[in-house]
DNA sequence: CAACACTGTCATGAC
DNA sequence: AAGTCATGACAGTGT
């Protein structure tokens, strides 16, 4: 084999020779095609290919101690610094710096110096510097957040765009590999095959030293200076942004304006959110549209005595009619139902002992309002809140939460209440005087009947006789051994007080009776005027109509002929149709003959 | 003072 | 049969 590739070897070496002193142009020096040339320039070749793969061993454990240190980003898949493990500061970044070096370094002129290859190197870094540097940027941004700030603080001079920084040294280690790594001319074909990857691991801190030229990074040192120097620069603004919406989310950049805050959250909260837990009427009472700001509610709240047992079970007990009623005239002739009486500021004195009639005056208000809605589920609740008169007034102190949790329903309650004045509800007596009077005449037929079962110590209220189901009715009265009067007076009042309901209800629904039959009326009336529209308008149609009809008849009469050619005169003939549609020409003598005889149709 | 409206009460029938 | 409701009628009161 070796022989033959000789031989063929030496025939065209001497080929070679020939030509070549014939000085033919053969594309290349003639030791190419001398065997012992190519044989020494192979084993040349392969020595140095040896010593390549040598180096690109030692370049493959460079890159594996660079990669060691590096950490790959699988949300970017980027290379990041590894987080250092423990006390890392200075370990993390030298390879930071490292690469920074590199960097530089390749930007240096004194750098191109080195050799050729370090040259080439250089020349291919810088185009792919450019290049991937909008990509690294990409890649601080995402990395940045993920540093430390020790890790990232910079050198005031950084933070300004400029000139680069001066060259940092690298580690003596590393230098020498890079020197040793770039020295070799073989390796730049390598290089050049390798640079795509070889640069997305060396040149990835190339953001780092560009992220410091670079303007654009102003913010992101700002991140890492926030609450050292740089306080207010940006979270001002950045405060101002979320201060609105997330108030209490923002980092307190500034530590007395949270101070400023901080107590106005708490006056906030003790004004209205514990005002509200422990005084549910009062924000009632103001939700609720009447007089009296929040000062002024609270302070009444508060200088209100407290409702004690004794003068709760008294609002609804046979012991009202013991404690202080009684003269209807003369008590409260400006106070409201017992419900606005009890909340109202002015109304609302300690030493009045007005709560029987407070209780009375509210029951008649009841009365309007069962009046107003009879059946319904309002007529159940002033059954109850006049049956349950005490608990309700207990009800701000006892079911505060409850209260709390319901407010649009006791919002709901409490107009109603206030407007449950007779006067107020016949809509026609809102001067005050005729208030009172509407009051005294109410507070007279309470008093009568509680006079009368005061007379007797009947130990119920007209509320209770009159608004207790049957069976509590019966319940109730069989736990009192009452004499006939008694039993009477209770009967009678009950009666009465069922009987005044009803006959509100029966007013009530004979108003809305007119007011229903006004409405069928007027609508009675347009249907009518409709009609009598639409009659006339037919009427026209029909006159039209014969008048078409009676040109037709004419027409096809006029061509109508005899056997002589003469034409039929319509005084003397009409034109009939029979049932089957067949139409005769009938003369008129025998009209009345023919109708009777033949059935015909008269002509229109 | 008369007229009117509102309201309470009574009587009566129906359920 | 008693209770309740509906309704007409009447009377008292206020405007």
């Amino acid at each position: 084999m070796d022989m033959e590739v000789m031989h063929s070897s030496q025939q065209d070496m001497d080929l070679i020779d020939i030509l070549w002193k014939q000085d033919i142009d053969l594309g290349a020096r003639r030791e190419v095609f001398d065997y012992n040339h190519r044989q020494k320039e192979h084993e040349l070749r392969r020595q140095r290919e040896l010593e390549e793969e040598k180096r690109q061993h030692q370049l493959r454990e460079q890159e594996k101690a660079l990669l060691a240190q590096l950490q790959l980003d699988e949300e970017t898949g980027e290379y990041i610094p590894r987080p250092p493990p423990s006390a890392p500061l200075q370990s993390t970044a030298t390879p930071l710096e490292v690469t920074k070096n590199v960097s530089f370094t390749e930007e240096n002129e004194d750098a191109m110096s080195f050799d050729e290859c370090l040259q080439l190197l250089a020349e291919t870094f810088a185009v792919e510097e450019t290049e991937n540097t909008s990509v690294c940027l990409d890649t601080t941004a995402v990395a940045a957040p993920m540093m430390s700030p020790e890790q990232t603080v910079l050198p005031p001079a950084s933070l300004t765009p400029g000139p680069p920084p001066p060259p940092q040294r690298m580690s003596p280690d590393l230098e020498q590999a890079w020197m040793e790594l770039l020295s070799l001319p073989e390796l730049q074909q390598c290089l050049n095959l390798q640079m795509e990857d070889t640069l997305e691991t060396t040149t990835y801190p190339l953001p780092n030293s560009s992220e410091v030229q670079n303007p654009n990074y102003t913010f992101y040192p700002m991140n890492h200076t926030d609450g050292e120097t740089n306080t207010n620069v940006c979270p001002a603004q950045f405060m101002n942004t979320f201060d609105g919406s997330v108030p209490n989310m923002a980092p307190p950049d500034n530590p007395s304006q949270m101070k400023e805050k901080a107590p106005q959250l708490n006056a906030n909260f003790t004004a209205e959110s514990f005002c509200d837990l422990f005084y549910p009427s009062a924000v009632l009472e103001e939700s609720s549209g009447l007089e009296g700001s929040e000062s002024k509610a609270k302070s009444d709240i508060s200088n209100k005595p407290p409702f004690t047992p004794v003068d709760l079970y008294s609002l609804s007990s046979g012991d009202a009619f013991d404690r202080g009623k009684p003269n209807p005239t003369a008590e409260m002739p400006d106070s409201d139902s017992g419900i606005s009486s009890n909340t109202s500021p002015n109304a609302s004195s300690p030493g009045k002992s007005s709560h029987g009639d407070e209780s009375f005056g509210f029951s008649d208000s009841d009365m309007e309002e069962l009046d107003h809605n009879p059946g319904s589920a309002e007529s159940d609740y002033s059954d109850m809140f006049s049956l349950n008169f005490q608990p309700d007034h207990l009800q701000p102190a006892i079911s505060l939460f409850a209260a709390m949790g319901q407010p649009q329903q006791r919002q709901e309650k409490n107009p109603r209440q206030h407007k449950t004045d007779p006067a107020e509800e016949s809509g026609h007596d809102n001067t005050p005087f005729a208030k009172d009077k509407q009051k005294k005449r109410s507070e007279k037929r309470l008093s009568r009947d509680e006079q009368r079962a005061k007379a007797l110590k009947i130990p119920f209220t007209v509320d209770m006789i009159t608004n207790l189901p049957v069976d509590d009715f019966n319940e109730m009265m069989s736990k009192h051994q009452l004499n006939e009067a008694q039993l009477a007076l209770v009967r009678d009042i009950r009666r009465r007080g069922k009987n005044k309901v009803a006959a509100q209800n029966c007013r009530k629904r004979k108003m809305e009776n007119i007011v229903g039959l006004e409405s069928n009326l007027d609508s009675l009336k347009d249907d009518k005027e409709r009609l009598q529209s639409e009659k006339s308008q037919n009427i026209t149609n029909l006159k039209e109509m014969k008048k078409q009809l009676n040109s037709l008849y004419l027409e096809v009469f006029s061509m109508l002929r005899d056997e002589k050619g003469n034409s039929y005169s319509p005084s003397d003939y009409s034109l009939q149709q029979s049932t089957d549609g067949s139409v005769f020409l009938v003369p008129r003598i025998k009209k009345t003959f023919i109708k009777s005889e033949d059935n015909l149709l008269s002509p229109l």
